[in-house]
DNA sequence: GCTTTAAAAAGTAACCT
DNA sequence: AGGTTACTTTACAAAGC
């Protein structure tokens, strides 16, 4: 008996950031190799870090959004990188910015095949959106914790929308009575 | 005083106006896409009732009305596909997708997953087949469904497919391409999901 | 509301061989 | 017929249109 919560993976987690300090990005578009910045486009500037992966999109104000990283620390290390570059191109960063975890998207598996379409009719039509013509999976949101969940007919899910890692977990865990209670679980 | 009366019998004249132009909207989609009158009348109080819940807002009074639309027709148990209701319509299949979950949503209106076997008469007949290809394809859903194949699977691709190994199965062929065309799916879902049904009902 | 970034799930589609 | 690539859905921040 495999528990579903093992196999919870974090696939990418999204975080804001600032460095207290206006940035000028045509400049720094020049002074950092691999800077994409299409103000016609988008008025951030992305960057990339190989170690942890991740891609940073930095702002005039100094805020930046960190996405792509796979862990928490992950986040932590690639601003770290973000942060000592601009010092080194003699831009004032704060000591110690604060860091500010928006989204972790997490998937996982279940263990069984689902029948969405039962279970679109046991969960409640009223919190469920499930038109498998537009996407295949089951959108389902959820209260406590406060995450959507996207279930497939394999078993495989999706928690999104989470703030701190513990949520998968609440959320699989949740997630699992619910269906078992309906007897829709293997 | 008067402007303010002259300015209320303007409003009162557009959102009639409007509500004109989506029910006759609905009218003419409708008419193209050859549903009953009855689901034009469930598609128009759907309409109203978005209208009277004040859905439009930040929305255009065409993708409410076609969203509508396409809800009533699965509200009556004989559905189009998002592409088909796009087709007569002028707003774009992601539009009327996303108009038809808020309107649901929002509305209550609670319908189920779309049934493939509700496809299946319709598709048939388009495709000049027998009674008793239909109810075998009707068969060959039910079975695979049980086994639990549908998850996720598009319907209208669900329902080509048994209708391609119906009519196989009962000699009145037809080709992937033509079971295709009138689903508007391709032949490649086509040939993914009759691998899994024939499989589902024993055969091969 | 849109633009951009990242990542997973599974289905469908377009295009090429 | 197969393979690759790309798009659909969810969440979230950022600045500006």
């Amino acid at each position: 008996m495999t528990d579903p919560a093992d196999s919870i993976e974090i696939q990418n987690v999204v975080a804001s950031t600032g460095i207290g300090q206006e940035l000028d990005l045509e400049a720094l578009a020049e002074d950092l190799p691999g800077a994409d910045f299409n103000p016609d486009n988008f008025p951030g500037l992305v960057y990339r870090t190989q170690e942890p992966k991740a891609a940073a999109l930095i702002f005039r104000s100094g805020k930046i959004v960190c996405t792509g990283a796979k862990s928490i620390a992950d986040v932590h290390d690639a601003l770290g990188i973000i942060f000592e570059k601009l010092r080194d191109l003699s831009i004032p960063v704060e000591d110690d910015p604060n860091i500010t975890v928006q989204n972790i998207v997490s998937s996982a598996d279940l263990g069984h095949q689902l029948n969405l379409n039962a279970l679109a009719i046991g969960l409640g039509l009223e919190d469920v959106e499930y038109e498998p013509e537009q996407f295949p999976g089951l959108v389902y949101r959820m209260d406590e914790p406060d995450v959507v969940i996207l279930l497939f007919g394999s078993g495989k899910i999706v928690i999104t929308g989470g703030k701190r890692t513990d949520d998968a977990e609440g959320a699989v865990e949740e997630i699992v009575e619910r269906i078992e209670s309906l007897g829709l679980l293997g | 005083r008067l402007r303010k009366w002259q300015e209320r019998i303007r409003t009162k004249d557009a959102g009639e106006r409007n509500l004109q132009f989506a029910l006759s909207e609905i009218d003419r989609m409708a008419s193209a896409l050859g549903v009953p009158r009855s689901v034009r009348e469930v598609a128009s109080v759907i309409y109203r009732r978005a209208l009277k819940e004040d859905l439009i807002r930040g929305r255009s009074i065409e993708g409410v009305a076609t969203a509508a639309l396409y809800a009533a027709c699965r509200q009556e148990g004989i559905p189009r596909s998002l592409d088909e209701v796009a087709e007569v319509s002028r707003v774009e299949q992601k539009e009327i997708g996303r108009t038809y979950r808020y309107i649901s949503q929002e509305l209550g209106l609670e319908l189920k997953p779309v049934d493939p076997k509700q496809f299946v008469p319709r598709f048939a007949s388009a495709l000049g087949l027998s009674e008793e290809t239909q109810a075998k394809a009707t068969e060959i859903i039910d079975v695979s469904a049980e086994q639990g194949l549908l998850s996720g699977k598009s319907p209208t691709g669900f329902a080509a497919a048994a209708i391609y190994a119906a009519s196989l199965l009962c000699n009145e062929k037809k080709t992937q391409r033509e079971v295709a065309d009138v689903a508007q799916v391709t032949e490649v879902t086509i040939r993914n999901r009759y691998q899994e049904q024939i499989e589902a009902m024993g055969f091969r």
